[in-house]
DNA sequence: GGAATATATTTCAAACTTAAAAGATTTATG
DNA sequence: CATAAATCTTTTAAGTTTGAAATATATTCC
């Protein structure tokens, strides 16, 4: 049935999921290119920006800084930054936390609201059209296989 | 047998596909933090120099600022600045192309060519770990289906 | 041949990103 | 209560990234 040797499957197991690694990089930075110059041009914005929105969105009530940087998954100097440039156009504010002076809290202002809104309807319809090539059973399917697999990554303690 | 209205039945493709999106920015991200990580501890470099060899191993005689750009799918002024970095640690080297003074040819050094191997094993490695849970088979098919996926965005003249 | 156009690369400014250090405040502990 | 440890945020240094401008060279076309 099976002639070949263990380490030579095991060989290939390795390649086919380097291969998909690379293809999945490969998709990812090709959508991710297309949203990025579209919000610039489109929305004169920027995808980390669109990001912290659409955080915050869920978030009526504000996320403190680490919990925002937590949420998004980046640093807590890199949030900074960014929600720095947010609240330059007025489009989020920080506010101080009761009972805590360490901690500030991050909401979207009536503007940021509209800004994002506006923002959010153009970015779904980008990517149904990009990823239009996949039936919403598929994308079902895969988003579900998905999950598992980021699941699995957080059981083995990566980039938890 | 279809009682849903055509509107909202693609109001819901357009939610999967969104849905699906974002899961797969969350796992390409936690994998890429991974790999950066690892990268930085194990081997004191980075993603994009990891990236830059690659590419430049899979070109022996090797390539020009701007096919490393295109192969790599970034701007012509970042490879520079990595290319200069990696120089500057004896990897790669710059050489003149005959009959055009504009261009340079990017060439890995022996010692490029050395380094590069002992990481790619590596970076193979940590691949076959994190995606564990696909089986080869499955992992080469949904290879196959990124690669269909990704044509189609071609065919859109999408981060072409 | 010479001007206009195109190509290859670098430089530049601005933003993003990380990891680590620093600053400010709060909580825990003896 | 006082000190130590922990927490929250910002700052810093280094590197990455982009898009646009600048430089240098090559090609085209009159």
């Amino acid at each position: 049935m099976n002639r070949k040797p263990a380490l030579e499957l095991a060989e290939q197991g390795s390649k086919q999921r380097l291969r998909l690694w690379l293809r999945l990089l490969a998709v990812t930075r090709k959508i991710e290119a297309e949203l990025r110059e579209r919000m610039r041009t489109e929305f004169d914005s920027t995808l980390p920006r669109f990001d912290v929105l659409a955080a915050l969105s869920r978030h009526e009530q504000g996320l403190r800084m680490s919990a925002l940087s937590g949420v998004l998954r980046v640093s807590n100097g890199n949030v900074t930054g960014i929600v720095d440039r947010l609240a330059e156009d007025g489009l989020v504010v920080r506010v101080p936390v009761a009972g805590d002076r360490r901690a500030m809290l991050v909401r979207m202002t009536a503007r940021g609201r509209e800004v994002f809104a506006r923002q959010a309807a153009e970015h779904e319809a980008w990517i149904d059209t990009m990823l239009a090539e996949l039936s919403p059973e598929e994308a079902r399917s895969y988003a579900a296989r998905l999950r598992t697999l980021a699941q699995r990554l957080d059981e083995k303690g990566i980039a938890e």
